[in-house]
DNA sequence: CGGTAATCTAGAACAAGTTTCAGAACTGAT
DNA sequence: ATCAGTTCTGAAACTTGTTCTAGATTACCG
């Protein structure tokens, strides 16, 4: 299995800091990213070989290496890429519940049911994630919280359409530290639901329950409604 | 990565069932599961290398793929074992707490604790995990099922003491199917928050507190005490 | 005890992640 | 346009999980 426990000593492209990326530089990245979910697609993680994805991605190697300091970092990086596409495709459609924790549940099953589509690219996007260590934290940080910000999303009141340049009436209440609690263990649970759907042991009906159930956590901290 | 997808050809020892193993035969395994965790518990999933694990358990490489297709398979066994001792472990100082779900807690932070004084252990124990693909389902099965016996340990009303012969006044309640639900919840909650505090991105406290929140979903499924 | 099948050993071989290195190509500043 | 420094390429080497093979040992049966 090699070093997977490899420390970043590389300038890392993943993080949109550091040194800007010229033009060239920011199209092999894409280039990559775009190779990776396709060979992930068909095939999950195994099928994400690094010789292939550089070759096929049109770079050596080393600048794969270069890019993203392991296989690990270069499917979480994927993951945080395709997350951003749900995110945008989610907020085009919010949930039409009322409650929060039924609208958070509405929309992390639309997200399962879009990474159903691909289950070999969720199966190897979601194994890199928990298999990362230490060394690819500040990544999956990233990944964690794009995942609160859907979450989050999906949760806020139903936005009242509004006129351009008119301020929201609820300016985004920011939430209670119970609530960014009942987040966590939503994001937990979303997570490691996945992992046994994909694993063979849960069926979607159970994730679907567990979701459900979870998302009750969410009313109970939000007692401003009705109930 | 080598073939990490393997199919399980091979007699597997590791379940009970099968052809009965020979004395030799259980000291091997028992010596294998034993280097096993020595290994892990210094340096983790990568400290964990066949070749040395089968040197360091007087075994041929090849006799340790015959017990443990993988070194996944490998690693959730040792995990089998290490929860088999705590389940053990636990039930001798049963919670003291009232209500279901504070049992739980108390009992889960215990576990945590334990797990605490060998990180590397446990690392590499909850990522085989979380990494296992369908090949090892069964095997993460059981380790699925010990920890739902730990938490409904923790959940039933504290046992009268009784006397020898003497059947126990509530006869372990069957546990509702919300209740199984509201356990499998806090057991996805309880990987993911182990695993982001193994790779250093929740504190201990912040687990702590994601444990009690959703250890909050039992006393809402259990209306038979007071509130 | 003798024979036979299953198991075990030692070691080579293979696969895929990762590292390394010498030289080519590119970039930015003078 | 030129030079210095960085980035990229191509290819080999290294590591560790996994597989394979031929022969030695062991277990079991008559």
């Amino acid at each position: 299995m090699g070093n997977m426990t490899t420390e970043s000593k590389a300038a890392r492209p993943t993080l949109p800091a550091s040194p800007p990326l010229t033009e060239r530089q920011e199209a092999r990245r894409r280039r990559i990213l775009h190779t990776s979910a396709r060979l992930a697609s068909r095939g999950g993680f195994d099928a994400v070989q690094m010789r292939e994805v550089a070759e096929s991605s049109g770079v050596a190697l080393g600048t794969l290496y270069r890019y993203f300091p392991s296989k690990v970092h270069l499917l979480v990086a994927t993951m945080q890429d395709q997350l951003q596409h749900m995110h945008e495709t989610l907020r085009k459609r919010p949930p039409s519940e009322q409650d929060p924790g039924a609208r958070v549940a509405q929309t992390l099953m639309r997200a399962f049911r879009a990474l159903q589509r691909e289950p070999h690219l969720a199966d190897a996007m979601v194994r890199a994630l928990t298999f990362a260590d230490r060394s690819v934290s500040p990544e999956v940080d990233t990944v964690s919280r794009l995942t609160t910000a859907i979450i989050l999303d999906a949760m806020a009141p139903p936005a009242a359409p509004r006129h351009p340049g008119q301020e929201p009436a609820h300016p985004a209440a920011a939430p209670t530290p119970e609530q960014l609690s009942a987040v966590r263990v939503i994001e937990h649970t979303w997570h490691s639901a996945l992992i046994t759907w994909l694993s063979g042991r849960a069926s979607i009906a159970q994730v679907k329950i567990d979701i459900e159930t979870v998302c009750r956590l969410i009313d109970l901290t939000s007692p401003d409604r009705e109930r």
